[in-house]
DNA sequence: ACTAATTAATTACAATTGCAATTATTACAA
DNA sequence: TTGTAATAATTGCAATTGTAATTAATTAGT
């Protein structure tokens, strides 16, 4: 039975609120600029990166750690606001795809040049280059071990 | 004018997901113990270790880095639940403090030794001490420069 | 082939959140 | 002191989220 000493607890307070300060700080970024709030981003640059630019439902579901109630709405959002289209599946009469549209292509470069500037603001200039191999070392070891208990 | 390059951007994405899974996880944990949802702790330990074990609202609010309205209604279920009390403020008749009650800091020593568990074992034991120390350092950097600029 | 179980996506309803008033009290300045 | 502004908390309303049903299509077992 492991134990938390107190540089540990500590820690894990200092991440939650980093991850909440952080996540405040690029949604006012976004805000400001006049752009779509934080999530968006999220599916944009997973359709864009996908085969075809587009995805199942299911698969965003996944992707984003949204459950798929929130992902057809979030995705009747986009679709709303042009950024995506519906496509319904051929292989699979039951599902659907997102696909990236070009408005939807063109937002995602125009979100990128605030969100990138974000990240190098607030999150990576306080990691040197051996801080982040061992940030991501750290973390990836966490979620390896979420994904093999459950 | 800051750039990010490939390790700094994935070590973002990685850091969000982390962040997304462990909360997931840990309030899967206190819904499985039957206890009640993540949030409550923190109002919970934010009393126990405040003076008197109490707090005016807007003192709350801040520490929790949510909003007024928010912890209006956080402060609502609780008190339902009979874990704080309000009292109000004699000093400043238009203010209320959230006390804890005993069943508060029950709850509180319950939910802890879940808590600790879950934190203990998801996110404490992939780091080691000195992974502690600069991660620790890092994130209390970004915060401090969160602070100083706006 | 046919029924039962599973899966993808959506919808309904309740709970929670965010934003914009509202209420009550305090602080300040003419 | 009196009127104006600022502050603490709450409330109303719209938007978002979570959970549990619902619908439609596919898969599996017999």
């Amino acid at each position: 039975m492991t134990q938390l000493d107190s540089a540990q607890n500590s820690l894990w307070k200092i991440f939650l609120m980093a991850h909440t300060r952080l996540v405040n700080r690029v949604e006012q970024d976004f805000k400001q600029a006049g752009l779509p709030p934080f999530e968006w981003y999220d599916v944009l640059i997973a359709l864009k990166q996908a085969p075809d630019q587009q995805m199942r439902l299911s698969e965003l579901a996944q992707e984003l750690l949204v459950n798929r109630t929130n992902v057809t709405r979030l995705a009747d959002r986009l679709e709303n606001a042009g950024l995506i289209q519906r496509k319904v599946c051929k292989d699979d009469r039951r599902g659907a795809f997102a696909v990236l549209t070009k408005a939807g292509l063109e937002m995602q470069q125009k979100m990128w040049t605030v969100y990138s500037q974000s990240i190098a603001q607030y999150f990576s200039r306080h990691l040197t280059q051996k801080d982040t191999v061992v940030f991501t070392k750290a973390l990836t070891s966490m979620l390896t071990a979420l994904d093999e208990q459950s």
